[in-house]
DNA sequence: CTCCCGATAT
DNA sequence: ATATCAGGAG
């Protein structure tokens, strides 16, 4: 586990690799950041915005979502992948946004993880990035990053992982980290591919050079 | 814990 | 061929 200064070292390194960190998920407004980051679950942001491209020009509305059949909104995101799950939260959660929610999406967590295929993670990027509610949202890079860097425990779920990352950064910082964090893992500490001898972090990074030795070894 | 699942990188 | 991708629900 990384001391405090260690870790406030690991932020500012992050800011000055990835100084502009942002969503890479394209969308307009609240309504279609829900529907993109639902969309995003094991599948990578430019096969998302390749298919919400033409999906956001079909569907504007949740009243558009529940006005074809289900198979038809299955075949507009079958490329995505998990697509009849997705689908039928899609329809689930455009039902719940008419009926209850008079169409408006909520921005805070409690009130987003209501909503049918939106889970903790979705939940924290959409309040975080569409509303600007300070939060972590602890996706497979943020989670591969934590535990490489240690920042928490290897053995953490991602409940576990949000609450050390919240308890360690601060939380005027907690959005533009999320971001950078995300970015550090998915152009440089990649999950194949960590790239630990370019890496600037790597004399604090227990797993980096565990990984230096191993190569060396062989 | 398992299942959902196509596209892409390695 | 296999691992991975901005996870969530049962």
């Amino acid at each position: 586990m990384l001391t405090k200064k260690e870790i406030h070292h690991c932020l500012d390194t992050f800011g000055e690799m990835f100084p502009d960190a942002h969503c890479e998920l394209n969308h307009a407004n609240p309504f279609e950041l829900v529907i993109a980051v639902l969309l995003s679950a094991q599948c990578t942001d430019v096969l998302v915005n390749k298919v919400t491209k033409g999906l956001f020009e079909k569907y504007k509305t949740p009243e558009d979502y529940i006005a074809v059949p289900l198979e038809e909104l299955e075949q507009d995101i079958r490329s995505i992948g998990l697509y009849r799950n997705k689908a039928k939260n899609i329809q689930k959660l455009s039902h719940m946004m008419i009926d209850e929610l008079n169409g408006i999406v909520p921005e805070t967590q409690d009130e987003l993880v209501k909503l049918p295929g939106v889970g903790r993670k979705t939940a924290n990027v959409v309040a975080s990035v569409a509303f600007g509610v300070p939060a972590i949202a602890v996706d497979t890079h943020v989670e591969r990053i934590s535990k490489r860097l240690g920042f928490c425990r290897w053995k953490d779920n991602v409940t576990e992982v949000e609450a050390a990352l919240m308890k360690k950064i601060p939380m005027d910082e907690w959005s533009v980290t999320h971001h950078r964090m995300i970015f550090f893992g998915r152009y440089h500490c990649k999950a194949q591919s960590p790239n630990c001898p370019e890496c600037p972090l790597l004399n604090l990074c227990r797993e980096g050079k565990k990984r230096m030795k191993r190569k060396a070894g062989a």
